[in-house]
DNA sequence: TCCCTCCGATTACAGATGTAGTCTTATATG
DNA sequence: CATATAAGACTACATCTGTAATCGGAGGGA
């Protein structure tokens, strides 16, 4: 049912997965002060994001309380997954190298990743 | 200039990354033809990729002959870390991590990134 | 020479997205 | 009790995307 959420979306997403439940008048003033959103527009993302599913709501006198209804490490793995198909072949490990290549790796990166790979290995 | 190359578009960049130049309809035969598109459906995403400056095409008689303009590494670059931007805090490590929990690692990508790794210690 | 065909250019149109504005209704306040 | 507000519901509208169809001109065959 969670097709696609947008960009824009995200962002309520991201304020929800933080801390939930919150009415839409808390979700707009933690959105991102960088996008100069109305609480309409917030309004408007909620809606969308009820309709394909992806949060619940429930009645807290004359207003909702909303809640993720899908879970952020989800949506990453399914967004992960989608970048790894369309770019890297579906493979992750072409990825890394890519980030290395890119030097987009800090030191810390590497040897945070290697502790992780050293535990992974049976 | 070039802004987002949405997935229909990405799927015509992937035919021109693998060979170029090439003409219309020679772009037209090598979509993958899962997508089930037209002819005309992927002029059209010819003109909005020239439009939006990730191709150039030089004549070649009545016809013309596309080639890249942004190359995929860059492309890439660039998709990787929006999504690590926008997913996991703008580090690299997190999205290993993440990779590694939900099993999408396999024993073969784990000895490659170790390697990878290795050769990039100093 | 005249028409058919193949190409690019232009146009179409519905659904998603960004970004709100207006309508309706149920309280809270004077 | 009457009315101003504040919530949610519904509506708006331009742009982007997917997915073509149509138009107009240049070459090639009859």
């Amino acid at each position: 049912m969670v097709d696609r959420i947008s960009d824009g979306e995200h962002a309520v997403m991201d304020v929800l997965w933080d801390e939930a439940p919150l009415t839409a008048a808390e979700v707009a003033e933690r959105i991102d002060p960088a996008r100069g959103w109305s609480d309409r527009t917030v309004k408007t993302m909620l809606a969308r994001l009820l309709a394909k599913g992806a949060l619940a709501h429930e009645e807290d006198g004359r207003r909702y309380l909303y809640r993720p209804l899908v879970a952020r490490a989800d949506y990453a793995a399914r967004e992960s997954r989608k970048l790894i198909d369309r770019l890297f072949g579906g493979r992750a490990a072409p990825l890394v190298a890519h980030l290395a290549e890119q030097d987009q790796l800090s030191p810390q990166d590497i040897a945070e990743i290697e502790a992780l790979l050293k535990a992974l290995k049976p």
